[in-house]
DNA sequence: TAGATTGTTAATCGATTAACAATC
DNA sequence: TAGATTGTTAATCGATTAACAATC
């Protein structure tokens, strides 16, 4: 179905766009739609849209556009969201904890299957639906259970320390809160980093410079 | 001090990076850097961390290298982190909490100046040091005290409401965790967004890439 | 058939890497 | 002075945009 390119990683960050437009239009009982019309309801161009979607092959059609539901469903093929990923949180402090109850797992491929903390004061209290073991089990866990993705919700040292543990595991998926830099050490992994402390100076970095080039301009 | 070429985005979202890794230079007492030595050290080439710090102007010294402490203090110069924008945030659920315990605001150039919340539960219940204020009350709020940027932990709806509220306060500064696209409707505004559902579908989407091409090997 | 709109190729733009003269 | 390393220009690479033939 899909052609063997590799799909750039520029391409594969507006995935998840094209995905949440798709599904409102579907909601919204619109069936069809061209590339130029999609554009301007997500301030891209019409070609960069067709590319983008060419990539995993012909799903439209000429003269008449794209069919919603169908490029819907391819989307969602692309991006596995059918998987079931088995996964782990590592951190159930506010981070993790946010985390938890904010996202929702099971609709973009993963199923959360433990929660793992090292302090002793919330280890056997539930989350969730889903008691908080022991960070010293880890290794035994992971042993037992097959896990294809962490999330780690803790600080740069633990993330160091269990991203050791986990990969001698075998698990090569990480949804990395941390500043610890998994790809540096470990070649065959995936990682996709939120670093939200540096997003934030990102923020005031474009603030400040905003705020030059309009001083600049008096 | 600084060069008035403006600096793309792709070198100001490698220079939060840049800065943590010089003050753990500095911390570990390295006053002197080479290009070349920095590049290994953060898995970069040599010429793209001269060709990015060049942006701003001469730092370093042929035959020498770096100067750490100069470079670092340089560098919090221009992301801007000695200033105090002032901030509020939109939202204490649990993503308003997170952000609100994990993030340092102070070290990022921001003081957060109030928390506000519309569901009548947590209104005037204090969370770090904070007071919720009702969401209702914002357009007076921002009315008087002027407001630099606002963290909006809040889902889309909410989120395309207050955002217009802010606007017409003239806050133009946004950290938006929602799926509302600011950027389509106001333009000169500056907004970065984080968007954890599109993030763990990235992740998803590249776990289901790499096993495709896994099993296309066999 | 004529109009619309894709898929795809070519042209442009920007970002990264390589090379090297300038200079500490 | 000789060696090292920057700042900067040139070459390459990749991503975006434009154009248009294919075709529904």
């Amino acid at each position: 179905m899909s052609k063997n390119k590799k799909i750039s990683m520029s391409v594969v960050r507006r995935l998840p766009r094209y995905y949440r437009f798709l599904l409102e239009l579907k909601n919204n009982g619109i069936y069809r739609i061209s590339s130029q019309a999609l554009a301007e309801k997500m301030g891209a161009s019409a070609s960069q849209i067709r590319q983008d979607l060419n990539c995993f092959g012909g799903f439209g059609q000429q003269g008449y556009g794209y069919d919603v539901p169908k490029l819907f469903d391819e989307l969602s093929g692309i991006l596995g969201l059918d998987s079931r990923y088995s996964a782990i949180l590592l951190g159930a402090g506010n981070l993790g904890r946010a985390i938890l109850n904010h996202v929702d797992f099971a609709s973009r491929g993963f199923e959360l299957k433990a929660v793992f903390d090292k302090n002793p004061e919330i280890i056997d209290s539930t989350i969730n639906g889903l008691t908080i073991m022991n960070s010293d089990e880890l290794y035994d866990y992971c042993n037992q259970v097959k896990i294809d993705a962490a999330f780690l919700c803790l600080p740069k040292d633990s993330a160091e320390q269990m991203a050791d543990i986990l990969y001698n595991c075998g698990v090569r998926g990480f949804w990395n809160f941390s500043h610890y830099d998994l790809s540096m050490k470990y070649s065959d992994i995936v990682a996709e980093n939120v670093h939200l402390n540096d997003s934030l100076m990102t923020l005031c970095c474009c603030i400040t410079e905003n705020r030059r080039s309009e001083n600049a301009e008096d």
